[in-house]
DNA sequence: TATTCGTCAAGAGCACTGCTCTCTAATCGC
DNA sequence: GCGATTAGAGAGCAGTGCTCTTGACGAATA
């Protein structure tokens, strides 16, 4: 009985594998607005409405391609870290940006659904919080790492942060625990900085002016990585 | 003759900055795939296809959105470096930051329509790319006026940017004529990371995380400042 | 002045979308 | 085996971008 209903559910589960899988293939290709519903149904050929046995609207479907959009980014961002000596700082933080730009560059649309602007009307349900710090994660841990091991020389140019900031730097350290208030704050500069180098690139503001991106990226990210103090 | 020739190019402009207007309103309310030319007819009390007579296509209409978005954030970056003592680099940088952030918290659809992610198959046209640059020309003004003034001390903690990015830097350099490479390579790192940091906030990154969002963002620029070398 | 001619709005229509509803058929638990 | 649950099919609604044709108006010309 239970093996019964394990077949019911489970190929239940094999076609919500299919229709994300088709649906991830549209995305790549068409993006987030180009993907329809009714052409998922097409390519699987069934009729429109029995898709949504499975994803009661194309909001959920969102919602699924964005978890896993999360999950794969952080999951190469872990591997990338993972490749790297403990205590080669500087090291894993490139590889951590290198991964991040090369994700991006490989699924420039997942990248855009995840980073770029939101879907209106779409609020990000509270399953996509989870996955969506997972890379967060890993930088957080490089940061705490390098503290902890007491090689992190914050270059002594930035004046400490504002008081009020503290309250946000509490949540903060549940990714980088006992690290102080201005390393946080720098953390989040560089991290916003790599992030808002990958969508000047992705999104099209480096057209007709910066064509060697690679080597721009790994310069900033290196100027970015100086500013937090990690060692060379 | 002449007049009369006028006359119906009057109407005709005239309904054309009515339609950009009302796309505009539809564009702050509904965001960018939530705006549909049958809608602004409809508001206009004409026949969905008349509107084809002005705007060949959705995009040619997303397009003059754009120019004049870029043209409205543009102006407001000049005023706000206009307002400030000429010698007074940082605060110029800090007046150009907290412009672009607060066009940006205003007009959120717009800033995604600039510098989310890419419409899927719209490509922008050359009328774009003038207006596109015109925030970012103030910036540079900013940078190379401190540079030529001697009161840019940038900190020895990047590596000298690599040969090949000098290629590129010719082209950046016309925006900041006679800066010497590596500020400029520290230049695009401060730039991007503005625009990183209002992306995240705008695009929802700081949600569940960062509140104290005006005194972080004032906190970070004040830092990429710092990196740029920019004095107090 | 009368007549072309270009411009414009209107309407119908095509192919598409997300989504809802009803109906039928298969499947599962008892 | 039987009642209850679940899956798929199909029709249909309201909306979209866009095209094509038709008829009206105004301006330049014969």
């Amino acid at each position: 009985m239970n093996a019964s209903r394990t077949a019911r559910e489970r190929v239940r589960a094999e076609l919500i594998k299919e229709i994300t899988d088709i649906a991830r293939r549209h995305l790549a290709t068409e993006g987030a607005t180009g993907l329809s519903l009714r052409a998922v149904a097409r390519e699987m050929g069934m009729v429109s409405s029995a898709i949504y046995r499975y994803f009661p609207s194309r909001d959920d479907l969102l919602t699924a391609l964005i978890i896993d959009g999360y999950n794969a980014l952080g999951e190469a961002v872990e591997r990338a870290d993972a490749a790297c000596a403990r205590d080669d700082f500087f090291g894993r933080w490139l590889a951590v940006c290198r991964a991040v730009r090369e994700w991006a560059l490989a699924h420039p649309h997942e990248y855009a659904l995840l980073y770029g602007s939101p879907v209106p009307g779409y609020a990000a349900p509270q399953d996509t919080i989870a996955p969506a710090v997972r890379d967060t994660a890993v930088y957080g841990r490089i940061v705490a790492d390098a503290h902890h091991a007491g090689r992190l020389a914050p270059p002594p140019i930035c004046p400490p942060p504002p008081a009020v900031l503290a309250e946000d730097a509490e949540i903060v350290r549940s990714l980088m625990p006992d690290v102080p208030d201005d390393v946080i704050a720098r953390a989040i500069t560089a991290w916003t900085g790599l992030f808002g180098m990958v969508s000047f690139e992705l999104f099209g503001q480096f057209n007709n002016t910066i064509t060697h991106r690679a080597e721009l990226f790994e310069h900033n990210m290196t100027c970015l990585a100086r500013l937090i103090g990690l060692p060379d």
